[in-house]
DNA sequence: AACCACTCCAACCGCGCGATC
DNA sequence: TGATCGCGCGGTTGGAGTGGT
Protein backbone atom coordinates (compact mmCIF):
# COMPACT_ATOMS: atom_id res chain seq x y z
CA UNK A 1 0.00 0.00 0.00
CA UNK A 2 0.95 3.67 -0.53
CA UNK A 3 1.24 6.40 1.12
CA UNK A 4 -1.29 8.81 1.96
CA UNK A 5 -1.70 11.40 0.33
CA UNK A 6 -0.74 14.73 1.72
CA UNK A 7 -4.21 16.37 0.63
CA UNK A 8 -7.39 15.51 -1.67
CA UNK A 9 -5.82 16.04 -4.77
CA UNK A 10 -9.35 16.23 -6.18
CA UNK A 11 -10.44 19.35 -4.37
CA UNK A 12 -7.27 21.31 -4.65
CA UNK A 13 -6.17 23.86 -7.69
CA UNK A 14 -2.97 23.12 -8.94
CA UNK A 15 -0.64 24.84 -11.40
CA UNK A 16 0.82 28.18 -11.66
CA UNK A 17 0.00 30.79 -8.64
CA UNK A 18 -2.45 33.51 -9.80
CA UNK A 19 -1.46 36.90 -8.25
CA UNK A 20 -4.46 37.33 -6.38
CA UNK A 21 -3.72 33.73 -4.39
CA UNK A 22 -0.80 34.74 -4.04
CA UNK A 23 -1.77 38.38 -2.17
CA UNK A 24 -3.62 35.81 -0.07
CA UNK A 25 -0.77 33.61 1.07
CA UNK A 26 1.11 36.30 1.24
CA UNK A 27 -1.28 38.39 3.63
CA UNK A 28 -2.18 35.18 5.59
CA UNK A 29 1.44 34.61 6.33
CA UNK A 30 2.47 37.74 7.46
CA UNK A 31 -0.21 38.00 10.09
CA UNK A 32 -0.86 35.15 11.05
CA UNK A 33 2.26 33.51 10.50
CA UNK A 34 2.26 29.88 9.18
CA UNK A 35 0.99 28.49 12.76
CA UNK A 36 3.75 25.52 12.37
CA UNK A 37 1.27 23.74 10.25
CA UNK A 38 0.98 24.01 6.51
CA UNK A 39 -1.51 21.13 5.62
CA UNK A 40 -4.07 23.30 7.81
CA UNK A 41 -3.07 26.61 6.57
CA UNK A 42 -4.83 26.98 3.10
CA UNK A 43 -7.83 26.45 4.79
CA UNK A 44 -7.61 28.73 7.24
CA UNK A 45 -6.21 31.26 4.76
CA UNK A 46 -9.01 30.58 2.07
CA UNK A 47 -6.99 28.82 -0.54
CA UNK A 48 -7.72 25.63 -2.30
CA UNK A 49 -3.73 24.39 -2.47
CA UNK A 50 -2.42 21.82 -1.24
CA UNK A 51 -0.37 22.88 2.42
CA UNK A 52 2.65 21.19 0.63
CA UNK A 53 2.08 23.41 -2.37
CA UNK A 54 1.61 27.19 -0.29
CA UNK A 55 4.78 26.21 2.00
CA UNK A 56 7.11 26.22 -1.41
CA UNK A 57 5.36 28.57 -2.93
CA UNK A 58 6.00 30.93 0.24
CA UNK A 59 9.70 29.71 0.89
CA UNK A 60 10.67 30.44 -3.28
CA UNK A 61 8.70 32.94 -4.26
CA UNK A 62 6.97 35.19 -1.34
CA UNK A 63 8.79 35.50 1.32
CA UNK A 64 10.32 38.86 1.17
CA UNK A 65 13.86 38.10 1.79
CA UNK A 66 13.96 36.16 -1.66
CA UNK A 67 16.59 37.61 -3.78
CA UNK A 68 15.37 37.34 -7.62
CA UNK A 69 17.92 37.38 -10.60
CA UNK A 70 20.96 36.19 -12.07
CA UNK A 71 23.99 34.99 -9.86
CA UNK A 72 27.27 36.66 -9.15
CA UNK A 73 30.62 35.40 -9.53
CA UNK A 74 31.08 34.96 -5.16
CA UNK A 75 27.66 32.77 -5.42
CA UNK A 76 28.90 30.85 -8.38
CA UNK A 77 32.29 30.06 -6.18
CA UNK A 78 30.44 28.65 -3.25
CA UNK A 79 28.27 26.81 -5.00
CA UNK A 80 30.92 25.02 -7.15
CA UNK A 81 32.92 24.49 -3.67
CA UNK A 82 29.87 23.61 -1.78
CA UNK A 83 28.73 20.81 -4.15
CA UNK A 84 32.07 19.48 -4.54
CA UNK A 85 32.00 19.04 -0.71
CA UNK A 86 29.01 17.52 -0.01
CA UNK A 87 27.05 16.94 -3.46
CA UNK A 88 23.33 18.22 -4.15
CA UNK A 89 22.55 19.18 -0.33
CA UNK A 90 21.25 22.20 -1.95
CA UNK A 91 19.29 23.10 1.23
CA UNK A 92 22.32 23.29 2.69
CA UNK A 93 23.99 25.34 -0.04
CA UNK A 94 21.07 27.69 -0.08
CA UNK A 95 21.59 28.61 3.46
CA UNK A 96 24.88 29.57 2.50
CA UNK A 97 23.52 32.12 0.27
CA UNK A 98 21.46 34.66 1.61
CA UNK A 99 18.16 34.91 -0.04
CA UNK A 100 18.83 32.38 -2.69
CA UNK A 101 16.26 28.87 -1.88
CA UNK A 102 17.14 25.77 -2.57
CA UNK A 103 14.98 25.53 -5.43
CA UNK A 104 16.55 28.14 -7.13
CA UNK A 105 20.42 27.00 -6.62
CA UNK A 106 19.26 23.52 -7.55
CA UNK A 107 17.79 25.09 -11.01
CA UNK A 108 20.83 27.29 -11.20
CA UNK A 109 23.11 24.61 -10.95
CA UNK A 110 21.20 22.10 -13.42
CA UNK A 111 20.82 24.75 -16.22
CA UNK A 112 23.63 27.54 -16.13
CA UNK A 113 26.57 25.79 -13.47
CA UNK A 114 26.58 22.27 -15.05
CA UNK A 115 27.25 23.52 -18.13
CA UNK A 116 29.67 25.88 -17.41
CA UNK A 117 31.49 23.53 -15.62
CA UNK A 118 31.68 20.99 -18.53
CA UNK A 119 31.79 23.71 -21.00
CA UNK A 120 35.20 24.67 -19.58
CA UNK A 121 36.69 21.91 -17.93
CA UNK A 122 38.21 20.45 -21.70
CA UNK A 123 40.59 23.40 -20.78
CA UNK A 124 41.40 23.18 -17.57
CA UNK A 125 45.15 22.91 -15.60
CA UNK A 126 44.82 18.85 -15.30
CA UNK A 127 48.14 18.41 -13.87
CA UNK A 128 48.20 14.63 -13.12
CA UNK A 129 45.20 12.68 -15.36
CA UNK A 130 43.12 10.10 -13.68
CA UNK A 131 44.58 6.73 -13.82
CA UNK A 132 41.81 4.58 -12.50
CA UNK A 133 39.26 3.66 -15.16
CA UNK A 134 36.94 3.22 -12.94
CA UNK A 135 36.10 6.53 -12.00
CA UNK A 136 34.39 8.51 -13.82
CA UNK A 137 36.08 11.85 -13.98
CA UNK A 138 33.00 13.39 -16.11
CA UNK A 139 31.21 13.63 -13.03
CA UNK A 140 33.42 16.44 -11.32
CA UNK A 141 33.26 18.10 -9.45
CA UNK A 142 30.77 16.53 -7.75
CA UNK A 143 33.16 13.97 -5.46
CA UNK A 144 31.20 10.84 -4.32
CA UNK A 145 31.09 10.84 -0.30
CA UNK A 146 31.07 7.85 1.66
CA UNK A 147 28.58 9.54 4.34
CA UNK A 148 29.65 7.31 6.93
CA UNK A 149 32.90 9.05 7.03
CA UNK A 150 31.43 12.05 8.42
CA UNK A 151 30.95 10.87 11.91
CA UNK A 152 34.80 9.63 12.57
CA UNK A 153 35.54 12.86 10.32
CA UNK A 154 34.09 15.38 12.25
CA UNK A 155 34.59 13.67 15.52
CA UNK A 156 38.18 12.88 15.42
CA UNK A 157 40.05 16.13 14.68
CA UNK A 158 43.19 14.69 16.56
CA UNK A 159 45.04 14.78 13.20
CA UNK A 160 44.27 17.89 12.44
CA UNK A 161 45.13 19.68 15.58
CA UNK A 162 48.34 17.46 15.82
CA UNK A 163 49.06 19.37 12.31
CA UNK A 164 50.03 22.44 12.91
CA UNK A 165 50.40 23.80 9.06
CA UNK A 166 47.25 22.19 8.32
CA UNK A 167 45.41 23.65 10.76
CA UNK A 168 46.65 27.40 10.25
CA UNK A 169 45.81 26.98 6.77
CA UNK A 170 42.39 25.84 7.44
CA UNK A 171 42.06 28.90 9.89
CA UNK A 172 43.09 31.35 7.40
CA UNK A 173 39.75 30.86 5.16
CA UNK A 174 37.92 32.96 3.07
CA UNK A 175 34.37 31.17 3.31
CA UNK A 176 34.95 29.02 6.48
CA UNK A 177 34.45 26.69 3.96
CA UNK A 178 38.28 25.33 3.01
CA UNK A 179 38.11 21.46 3.43
CA UNK A 180 40.98 19.08 3.87
CA UNK A 181 40.13 15.07 2.98
CA UNK A 182 41.76 12.85 4.99
CA UNK A 183 42.24 9.44 3.89
CA UNK A 184 42.90 6.47 6.21
CA UNK A 185 46.61 5.17 6.21
CA UNK A 186 45.91 1.98 7.26
CA UNK A 187 44.33 1.38 4.12
CA UNK A 188 47.09 1.81 2.32
CA UNK A 189 46.48 4.67 0.85
CA UNK A 190 46.05 8.42 2.47
CA UNK A 191 46.03 11.89 0.89
CA UNK A 192 45.35 15.43 2.01
CA UNK A 193 43.71 17.89 0.17
CA UNK A 194 44.05 21.97 1.12
CA UNK A 195 42.27 24.21 -0.96
CA UNK A 196 41.06 27.42 -1.22
CA UNK A 197 38.28 29.31 -2.72
CA UNK A 198 38.22 33.10 -3.21
CA UNK A 199 40.49 33.43 0.00
CA UNK A 200 43.14 35.99 -0.20
CA UNK A 201 44.60 34.82 2.96
CA UNK A 202 45.17 30.97 3.34
CA UNK A 203 48.68 29.86 3.78
CA UNK A 204 49.50 26.30 2.55
CA UNK A 205 53.20 26.70 3.43
CA UNK A 206 54.16 23.19 4.16
CA UNK A 207 54.65 22.16 0.45
CA UNK A 208 55.80 23.80 -2.63
CA UNK A 209 52.27 23.54 -3.95
CA UNK A 210 51.27 23.72 -7.77
CA UNK A 211 50.11 27.23 -8.33
CA UNK A 212 47.56 27.11 -11.34
CA UNK A 213 46.25 30.33 -10.35
CA UNK A 214 45.91 33.01 -7.52
CA UNK A 215 44.43 30.83 -5.45
CA UNK A 216 46.55 28.67 -3.59
CA UNK A 217 46.33 24.73 -3.53
CA UNK A 218 47.84 22.05 -2.12
CA UNK A 219 48.05 18.37 -2.47
CA UNK A 220 49.63 15.99 -0.84
CA UNK A 221 49.90 12.37 -1.21
CA UNK A 222 51.45 9.94 1.08
CA UNK A 223 54.03 7.06 -0.37
CA UNK A 224 52.87 4.27 0.99
CA UNK A 225 53.45 0.65 -0.35
CA UNK A 226 50.48 0.07 -2.68
CA UNK A 227 49.41 3.44 -2.91
CA UNK A 228 47.35 4.19 -6.35
CA UNK A 229 45.89 7.62 -5.48
CA UNK A 230 45.79 10.21 -8.27
CA UNK A 231 45.30 13.61 -7.45
CA UNK A 232 44.27 16.81 -10.08
CA UNK A 233 43.71 20.19 -9.67
CA UNK A 234 41.63 22.36 -11.86
CA UNK A 235 41.12 25.70 -12.41
CA UNK A 236 37.90 26.31 -14.49
CA UNK A 237 38.54 29.57 -15.02
CA UNK A 238 35.48 31.09 -13.27
CA UNK A 239 38.08 33.53 -11.36
CA UNK A 240 38.71 30.82 -9.02
CA UNK A 241 40.34 27.41 -8.92
CA UNK A 242 38.82 24.42 -8.24
CA UNK A 243 41.11 22.28 -6.75
CA UNK A 244 40.15 18.31 -6.58
CA UNK A 245 42.65 15.76 -4.78
CA UNK A 246 41.49 12.15 -4.21
CA UNK A 247 43.03 8.80 -3.25
CA UNK A 248 41.35 5.29 -3.81
CA UNK A 249 42.24 1.56 -4.00
CA UNK A 250 38.97 0.16 -4.21
CA UNK A 251 36.60 2.57 -2.87
CA UNK A 252 36.40 6.01 -2.74
CA UNK A 253 36.60 7.07 0.85
CA UNK A 254 36.83 10.95 1.02
CA UNK A 255 35.88 12.11 4.70
CA UNK A 256 36.22 15.74 5.02
CA UNK A 257 37.76 16.84 8.33
CA UNK A 258 38.54 20.12 8.03
CA UNK A 259 37.15 23.44 9.86
CA UNK A 260 33.73 24.12 8.97
CA UNK A 261 30.56 25.61 9.63
CA UNK A 262 28.96 24.33 12.76
CA UNK A 263 25.88 24.30 11.04
CA UNK A 264 28.08 21.29 8.45
CA UNK A 265 28.97 19.46 11.67
CA UNK A 266 25.73 19.64 13.66
CA UNK A 267 24.41 18.36 10.16
CA UNK A 268 26.40 15.43 10.29
CA UNK A 269 26.90 14.28 13.61
C1' DA B 1 4.92 33.11 -40.50
C1' DA B 2 5.35 28.54 -38.95
C1' DC B 3 7.70 25.08 -37.00
C1' DC B 4 11.08 23.00 -34.14
C1' DA B 5 14.59 22.59 -30.62
C1' DC B 6 16.23 24.19 -26.68
C1' DT B 7 16.43 26.73 -22.17
C1' DC B 8 14.72 28.11 -17.95
C1' DC B 9 12.29 27.75 -13.81
C1' DA B 10 7.98 27.21 -11.13
C1' DA B 11 5.67 23.58 -9.40
C1' DC B 12 4.85 18.83 -8.37
C1' DC B 13 6.03 14.25 -6.54
C1' DG B 14 7.51 10.81 -3.49
C1' DC B 15 10.46 9.66 0.13
C1' DG B 16 13.02 10.02 4.60
C1' DC B 17 13.03 11.73 9.03
C1' DG B 18 11.66 13.52 13.41
C1' DA B 19 7.90 14.52 16.51
C1' DT B 20 3.96 13.05 18.65
C1' DC B 21 0.58 9.96 20.30
C1' DT C 1 7.35 0.44 20.50
C1' DG C 2 4.90 0.99 16.51
C1' DA C 3 1.74 3.96 13.86
C1' DT C 4 0.67 8.29 12.14
C1' DC C 5 1.43 12.90 10.71
C1' DG C 6 3.66 16.90 8.91
C1' DC C 7 7.87 18.97 7.28
C1' DG C 8 11.68 19.33 4.43
C1' DC C 9 14.34 17.57 0.91
C1' DG C 10 16.12 16.18 -3.79
C1' DG C 11 14.62 14.68 -8.20
C1' DT C 12 11.65 15.38 -11.97
C1' DT C 13 8.21 17.43 -14.96
C1' DG C 14 5.74 20.59 -17.83
C1' DG C 15 4.88 24.82 -19.88
C1' DA C 16 6.26 29.45 -21.18
C1' DG C 17 9.71 31.86 -23.47
C1' DT C 18 13.38 32.28 -26.92
C1' DG C 19 16.21 31.56 -30.80
C1' DG C 20 17.24 29.28 -35.12
C1' DT C 21 15.83 27.60 -39.58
Amino acid sequence: MGRAPCCDKANVKRGPWSPDEDETLKRYVETHGTGGNWIALPQKAGLRRCGKSCRLRWLNYLRPDIKHGGFTEEEDSIIYNLYGEMGSRWSFIASQLPGRTDNDVKNYWNTKLKKKLLGSSGKSNLTTTITNPTYNNNSLPCLPINPDAYDLAFSDSSQLTQNPTMLSSLNNIGYGLTQAYGLDPSLQHSSMIMSDFGSKSSSHSAENSSNISDSSAAYFASSLPGNTETGIMMDFGFGFSYDIGFAYDDDIDIKPQGVVNQSVINQYQ
